[in-house]
DNA sequence: ATGACAATCAGAGATTGA
């Protein structure tokens, strides 16, 4: 089973590139973020044409997650628990059957910046909310992974200039405790277990050429339970996706599990 | 120190992102 995370900044503007991405990846499973899209106008049909089940939790013109799957959805699930006052459409989870059962879930951390300020203490109170999510899930004993953009650089070496980082809400001391705080329940980086090398990336930015000079970063995550962690065979980065026409700041990320 | 780039909503330019 195959299972991607993809921030794509926009479906409208990212069908072309998702759907060349898809052909080519063929992942069972696609987890989506930053769909910027209500429900209604995700071009669901397009998706479903291509042999995918579509599940959406979006919101007007900002965040937005989505599950793109070739196999069975069961209990689908809309918004991290934790917080019946939070409007932003950031957590989407399901379970996908195939020779195993698995839960996904797609999420879309808080940028927090600047920090600090309400926008910081927002994305350190939400990641709160995903560790107690993930203790939840770990007690079920069933295989489930977290994946998506979580906007955290776990360490210097995902960054290609750790210096420039320092001050950001995606790199401050804060934020690494807490995703070191989230992993240390026993969930496995699966990217970081395949390559303990530095120098991959997942985020170039738009400006002043950061993909031409490789200036990136490494925010979008898989994290596995540990039922999960004992099926992965395979993690990949799809950085040539970046060089494309139209692409979005992000590129996919995949697992590929023994399920 | 600032803006650079892109997407959205709207229908210009502000807001958000990372």
């Amino acid at each position: 089973m195959k299972i991607a995370s993809f921030n794509i900044n926009g479906i409208k503007a990212r069908i072309a590139a998702l759907s060349d991405w898809l052909k080519e990846a063929e992942p069972d499973v696609v987890l989506l973020q930053e769909i910027k899209s209500v429900d209604e106008n995700f071009p669901r049909a397009h998706f479903e044409d291509m042999g995918y089940a579509v599940e959406t939790h979006g919101q007007k013109s900002f965040n937005g997650v989505a599950i793109l799957s070739k196999l069975p959805l069961e209990d689908v699930t809309r918004g991290l628990p934790g917080d019946d006052a939070d409007e932003q459409a950031r957590w989407i989870e399901a379970t996908v059957v195939d020779r195993r059962a698995v839960r996904v879930c797609g999420l879309y951390l808080p940028n927090g910046n600047p920090a600090p300020g309400p926008k910081y203490d927002y994305k350190l109170a939400w990641m709160d909310r995903l560790h107690r999510r993930a203790q939840d899930l770990l007690k079920s004993e069933e295989p489930f992974l977290m994946a998506g953009d979580y906007n955290v650089i776990p360490q210097d070496e995902d960054a290609a200039r750790p210096e420039a980082w320092e001050k950001d809400a995606l790199a401050l001391p804060d934020s690494r405790a807490a995703w070191r705080r989230l992993v240390n329940l026993g969930l496995t980086d699966a990217f970081r277990v395949m390559e303990p090398g530095a120098g991959h990336y997942t985020f170039w930015d738009y400006q002043a050429g950061a993909w031409n000079r490789d200036d990136g970063i490494r925010i979008d995550h898989v994290l596995l339970g540990p039922q999960c962690a004992d099926l992965l065979l395979e993690c990949q980065i799809d950085r040539e996706v970046r060089g494309r026409e139209k692409p979005s700041d992000h590129v996919p990320v995949w697992v590929r599990l023994d399920a």
